[in-house]
DNA sequence: ACCGTAACTGTCCGATCGGTCAGAACTGAC
DNA sequence: GTCAGTTCTGACCGATCGGACAGTTACGGT
C-alpha cells in the first residue's frame, strides 16, 4: 500500500505539480482513503520528501564522486553524471521543475538546491569567468527542461546528445 | 489602480508562481480590495493573460520576422531574438517557468506554448536529426532557466554569453 | 479464544481559495 | 443641488484544501 501511494504520488506530482495534486487525488489513484495517506506519511510534504530522496542521494553520490576526481576530469564527469541522473529520475526532475520557483527554500527538498549549486560550480570548473558561470547555468537548465519535457527521441540517443550538447555549451574557445 | 494591480501581480506571480499567489495577496500588495481586482479584471486568469500579452506579442513578432528571413540566417536570428526577448521579459519568463508543467494547455497562456514549439523548429533548422532537435530543446531550456534564475552577471554580459553559449550548443560538427 | 498492535477509514474541522453582490464613495455635467 | 456613471468595498458564498481524530478491521503471538 505504501508503495502504491508513492507510485501514484510520483505519477500525479509529475503530471500536475505538487501544489496541483490534492491528497484526495492521490488517494483515489492509489485506491485508498485520504486518511490512509496521512497514516503512512504524516504530511503531504513528507510524501514529496520521500519521493525525492533517491534522486537527492544520487546527486549527493555524484557530488562526492566529483570531489575525489582530479580537477581536469571534473567538468566532463559532472556533465555525464548529471545527464544520467536527470534521465534516470525524469519524473522527479519534472516535479522539481515546477517546485523550483515556489518552494526553493522548502525543507521538503532537502539538500537538492544546494547540490544543484555545487553542480554549477563543478561544471564551470570553479571559474569566476562570467562566460563559464553562465554556461554552467545554461547546461543545468538545458538538461533540466529537456528531461522534464517529452522530446521524441530514444533514451540512449537523448543521453548521448545531451552530453555532447552540454560539453559544446561549456567549451570555451581559447579556453 | 489598474496599473498598480498589474505591477503587483507581475511581481507576486514571478516570486510565488500563479497558483501560489492569492487574489488577497495581490490586493494587499496593490493596496486595494480583492473585489476591486475582479472589477478591473473579471478573473484571476485574465490578469495572467494581460500580463503575458506583451511577451506573447514579442514572441509572435519574432516568429514573423524569422519567416521572412532566408533559411541560412534563421537559426542565428532565432537565438538572438529569443535571448533578447527572454531577457526583456525576465519576470514573465519566471511566471511561465512555473506555469509550464501545470497549465501548458491553459487558454490563459494564449499562443505562447505553440510559438515556443515553432521556435524549437527554427533553432533546429527544421531538421529531423535528433541531435539538432535535442540541441534546440536544450537552448530553449538553457535560456529559459538562466533568465528565470538570478545569475550574478550584468545584463549585457548575460545577453552575449547566452547567445554565444546557445550557438555553441547548436553547432554541429561536420554539419 | 483472547488481546495488542498495525493498517485503514468515515467524518469532521478550520483555513483559504476564487468569485458574487448590493451598496458606499467619489466624480464631473448640467 | 442633484443625478448618472464609474470606481471601489465589506460581507458573504460554495468549493476545496490539508489535516485531526475516533473508531473499525485484519492479523499474528500467546
Amino acid at each position: 500500500m505504501r508503495g502504491e501511494i508513492l507510485r501514484s504520488a510520483l505519477h500525479l506530482f509529475a503530471a500536475n505539480g505538487f501544489g496541483g495534486t490534492s491528497l484526495h487525488a492521490i488517494a483515489a489513484d492509489a485506491g485508498c482513503s485520504k486518511a490512509s495517506l496521512i497514516y503512512h506519511f504524516s504530511t503531504k510534504e513528507a510524501i514529496l520528501t520521500e519521493l525525492l530522496t533517491p534522486a537527492g542521494e544520487g546527486l549527493a553520490a555524484l557530488d562526492a564522486r566529483l570531489d575525489a576526481l582530479p580537477p581536469e576530469e571534473r567538468v566532463a564527469a559532472a556533465v555525464t553524471g548529471y545527464v544520467e541522473l536527470a534521465l534516470r529520475y525524469r519524473r522527479e526532475v519534472k516535479i522539481l521543475f515546477e517546485a523550483t520557483p515556489t518552494m526553493i527554500c522548502n525543507p521538503a527538498l532537502g539538500d537538492i538546491p544546494a547540490m544543484g549549486e555545487r553542480l554549477v560550480v563543478a561544471m564551470s570548473g570553479g571559474s569566476r569567468d562570467p562566460g563559464r558561470i553562465v554556461g554552467a547555468h545554461m547546461v543545468l537548465g538545458a538538461v533540466f527542461v529537456t528531461c522534464a519535457g517529452e522530446v521524441d527521441v530514444p533514451d540512449e540517443v537523448l543521453r548521448d546528445e545531451l552530453i555532447a550538447g552540454a560539453l559544446r555549451t561549456l567549451d570555451h574557445r581559447a579556453g
